[in-house]
RNA sequence: CGGGGUAUAGCGCAGCCUGGUAGCGCGCCUGCUUCGGGAGCAGGAGGUCGUGAGUUCAAUUCUCGCUACCCCGACCA
C-alpha cells in the first residue's frame, strides 16, 4: 500500500472531547470519526487494524469447530417476547416500529435469532453439538456512551453459541471455547487475564471474562500468585471465618458495656471515626445498610471499610433477586432513623453480617436513632447473633479463595465473556431434542462474545507512550512502512525506496510506503503516533554504504542493514515479533 | 431521568459581559528557500457564527424555545 493512495491523516492537536488515551489517540490518528453520540465511523486506518482482529478471531473459531454466519441487525420483537426479554431487557433495547406498526429492535444479542434457526434445523441428538458465530454490529442504547470506541453504543462483535445435549457435552463445548479464547489472546498479543465473572443478565451459572490488563481498566481485577486463581471483584468470594487461617480464633470476650452517644451530624463511617476515641477506627465501626430484594428486607451488616457487594446480597434467602439499597424513606418507615445512624441494636429486620465480623466485638454502631450511635456493642448480649455470610467486595490484601496466598489487584477492560447458558433459551423457545434414551429435552445452550471493536481501544489503552499507540504486531494497521527521505530531490532515495518496497510485497510483508514526501520529522511523528511496528527508513546518507536503517517503534535506537540484505532481515524481525508466549499473562483458573 | 456546561473555518480556541455582519494557532492552496524527529518567509482560499422565533435602525453578541454534543449524578449510609 502507498500512503499517496490511502486514507492517512493525523492531527496535532488533541479533540476536546475525548477522555481517555485511546480515544484521543483513535481521534487523532483518524482510525475513527464520531458520527453521534456513542456512534463512529471505522476509517481506513482504523478499519485495517478491526479487520486483522475479525481475522484472527474467526481463524481460530474456525479452528475450534465453528461456522460462521451472519445474522441481522435488525430483530423482531416477536422473537423477544418468545424468550421474555422483551419485556425484562430495559432502555438499553432500541425498540422501533416499521411502516407497517411492527415492532423491531436493534439486536444488542442474538440468542433469540440463533435459537429460532437452530429449533427449526436440530431434532435430534445426532446432530449435535454445534457451534455457529458471527462477526456482527450491535447496538446497546447505553445511558451514558463514553471513552470513544470503549463504551460505544454501536460496536462489533464476535458472539458464537454452541448447542449440547447434556451437561457433559455442554462443558465440552464450553471448555473448547476457553481454549480457542486464550489462543485468541495469546495471538493478537495482549496482556490479559481469564477471570472468574458473574453471569450478569444473559444468565447461567457458569463464566468467564477476558480482561486486557490496562491501569486505566475500569474493572478490578484480584487474583492469587501462588494458585492462578483470578477473579473479577463482582465475583470474587471470601473464605468462610472457619476456613480463613487468620481468624479461626473464637469470638473476643465483651470488655466494654454499651453505651449511647450524641453523634449531630455524624452519617458517614468517616465522620465517625472522627467524632469517636482513637482507637475506634473506621474497620473496628460497623456499617448497616438495608437491602431490599424480591424476596423481602433484611439489614446486612458489615465492617466501617468495607464495601457491600449486592449480588452477594440478592443470593441471601432473606432477601432474593433484584437485591438494591433502600431509599431513605423505605429505611425511614422500617426503622424509623435515616442512613447513617442504622444499627443491628432493636433492628425489627432480620440481621445478616459479612463474614468480616464473624469476631467482631466492642464495636461502635447507628442507634436506629437519628444523631445517636451505640459503643461497645456486642453480639449476643446486645443484639442477636447474626447469621453470617458473604456479603462485601473482595479486596486487594484478602486471603485469597482457594486458600493458598493473598489476593493482589489489577485493573483490566473487559474484551471477552463466555457463558453456559444451559436452556434458558432452549426452554423459553422450545428448542428440543430427542435424546439417546428416547426423551425430549431442552438443547443446552453456551454463548460466547468478543467485543472486537473494544479490543482496538484495549489494545490502545495497553500500549502507548508520548509519542502514541504501540500496536502488537498482529493487528497494527501495517507491519512495516518504509520512510523515504526528501524523495522528490533523490532519485536515488526514490528507487530505493520503490525497490525495498516492491521486494517486501513478494514477500509477503504488510508494508506501507510512505511515498507522500513529507519532511522527515513530519513522517516519523506520524508512524509513531499510528503504531507501525516496524520501521525503515532509507536517505542518501545510508545510501551511499549500501544500506538503510531499521527501527522498531518501541526501541530509541537504530540498526543499519545492507540494502541486499534487508528481505531477509525483515522477515527475520517479524517473526521473532510475533512468536507468541512471551508478552502474554496468562494465568487463570484451569 | 436530575444537575452543570458547550455549539463561531477540517481540528483546537478567542470575540459576546459593553449589539455596528468575525479573529488566532494548527491544517489546507500557491511561490521561493529548506529537508534525518510535526521547517521558514511571502501570498491565498475557506465561516447562512447549531436552529427557530423575539427585542432592535442593526443580533455571532441580548431574551425565549428547540436540537445536538460533553461532563457530573442516579448503590456504600
Amino acid at each position: 500500500m502507498r500512503a499517496s493512495q490511502f486514507f492517512i491523516y493525523s492531527d496535532k492537536s488533541t479533540p476536546a472531547e475525548a477522555e481517555i488515551i485511546s480515544h484521543q489517540l483513535m481521534l487523532r490518528a483518524r482510525l475513527i470519526r464520531k458520527v453521534a453520540s456513542g456512534i463512529y465511523s471505522w476509517l481506513p486506518m482504523g478499519w485495517r487494524v478491526v479487520s486483522k482482529i475479525s481475522e484472527i478471531v474467526r481463524e481460530e473459531m474456525d479452528a475450534a469447530g465453528g461456522a460462521e454466519i451472519f445474522m441481522p441487525a435488525v430483530q423482531p420483537a416477536d422473537l423477544w417476547q418468545q424468550s421474555g426479554r422483551w419485556a425484562a431487557y430495559g432502555a438499553e433495547l432500541l425498540r422501533f416500529s416499521d411502516r407497517h406498526g411492527r415492532e423491531f429492535c436493534m439486536g444488542p444479542t442474538h440468542e433469540e435469532v440463533i435459537t429460532d434457526i437452530v429449533r427449526a434445523q436440530i431434532s435430534s441428538y445426532r446432530q449435535l453439538p454445534i457451534n455457529l458465530y458471527q462477526i456482527q454490529t450491535k447496538f446497546r442504547d447505553e445511558i451514558r456512551p463514553r471513552f470513544g470506541i470503549m463504551r460505544a453504543r454501536e460496536f462489533i462483535m464476535k458472539d458464537a453459541y454452541s448447542f449440547d445435549t447434556d451437561a457433559a457435552g455442554m462443558a465440552n463445548s464450553y471448555e473448547a471455547m476457553r481454549a480457542a479464547y486464550c489462543r485468541i489472546f495469546d495471538r493478537i498479543g495482549l496482556k490479559y487475564r481469564m477471570v472468574e465473572a458473574d453471569s450478569g443478565a444473559i444468565g447461567g451459572n457458569f463464566s468467564h471474562e477476558f480482561m486486557v490488563l490496562a491501569d486505566s481498566g475500569e474493572e478490578l481485577i484480584l487474583y492469587c500468585q501462588e494458585s492462578g486463581f483470578a477473579a473479577n471483584v463482582e465475583q470474587c468470594p471470601q473464605l468462610p471465618p472457619s476456613s480463613a487461617p487468620s481468624a479461626s480464633a473464637a469470638r473476643p470476650a465483651a470488655q466494654q458495656t454499651m453505651e449511647k452517644i450524641h453523634t449531630p451530624n455524624v452519617k458517614t463511617i468517616a465522620e465517625l471515626a472522627e467524632f469517636l476515641p482513637e482507637a475506634l477506627r473506621p474497620e473496628q465501626n460497623m456499617k448497616t445498610m438495608i437491602v431490599c430484594g424480591d424476596n423481602g428486607s433484611a439489614a446486612v451488616l458489615l465492617r466501617g471499610n468495607d464495601s457491600l457487594n449486592l449480588i452477594k446480597a440478592g443470593n441471601q434467602a432473606e432477601i432474593g433477586d433484584n437485591a438494591r439499597l433502600a431509599s431513605l424513606a423505605e429505611t425511614q418507615q422500617l426503622i424509623g432513623a435515616g442512613f447513617g445512624s442504622l444499627g443491628p441494636v432493636n433492628m425489627p429486620l432480620p440481621l445478616i453480617a459479612d463474614y468480616a465480623l464473624h469476631h467482631a466485638a466492642d464495636f461502635a454502631c447507628g442507634a436506629n436513632e437519628d444523631d445517636y450511635h451505640y459503643t461497645g456493642v456486642n453480639f449476643e448480649r446486645d443484639c442477636p447473633l447474626p447469621r453470617f455470610a458473604d456479603l462485601r467486595n473482595a479486596a486487594v490484601g484478602d486471603p485469597s479463595p482457594c486458600g493458598k496466598g493473598t489476593l493482589l489487584g489489577a485493573r483490566g477492560i473487559e474484551v471477552g465473556h463466555i457463558f453456559q447458558l444451559g436452556d434458558k433459551y432452549s426452554q423459553a423457545m422450545n428448542a428440543v431434542i430427542d435424546a439417546p434414551d428416547g426423551s425430549q429435552h431442552p438443547i443446552l445452550m453456551g454463548c460466547y462474545g468478543i467485543g472486537i471493536t473494544r479490543i482496538v481501544a484495549a489494545a490502545i489503552e495497553q500500549g502507548h507512550d508520548e509519542n502514541g499507540m504501540i500496536f502488537p504486531d498482529a493487528i497494527a494497521p501495517f507491519s512495516l512502512i518504509i520512510c523515504p527521505i526528501a524523495a522528490q530531490r533523490s532519485p536515488a532515495v526514490r528507487l530505493a525506496a520503490e525497490e525495498v518496497y516492491q521486494a517486501l510485497r513478494a514477500a509477503g510483508v504488510d508494508v506501507l510506503l510512505d511515498d507522500r514526501d513529507l519532511r522527515p520529522g513530519s513522517m516519523f511523528a506520524e508512524c509513531d503516533l499510528l503504531g507501525i511496528p516496524h520501521r525503515l527508513t532509507i536517505g542518501e546518507r545510508g545510501l551511499q554504504n549500501g544500506e538503510v536503517e531499521y527501527k522498531q517503534r518501541q526501541e530509541k535506537e537504530v540498526t543499519l542493514v545492507a540494502q541486499t540484505a534487508v528481505v531477509e532481515f525483515i522477515q527475520e524481525r517479524l517473526q521473532s515479533a510475533t512468536r507468541p508466549g512471551s508478552s502474554v499473562d496468562r494465568a487463570g483458573p484451569s
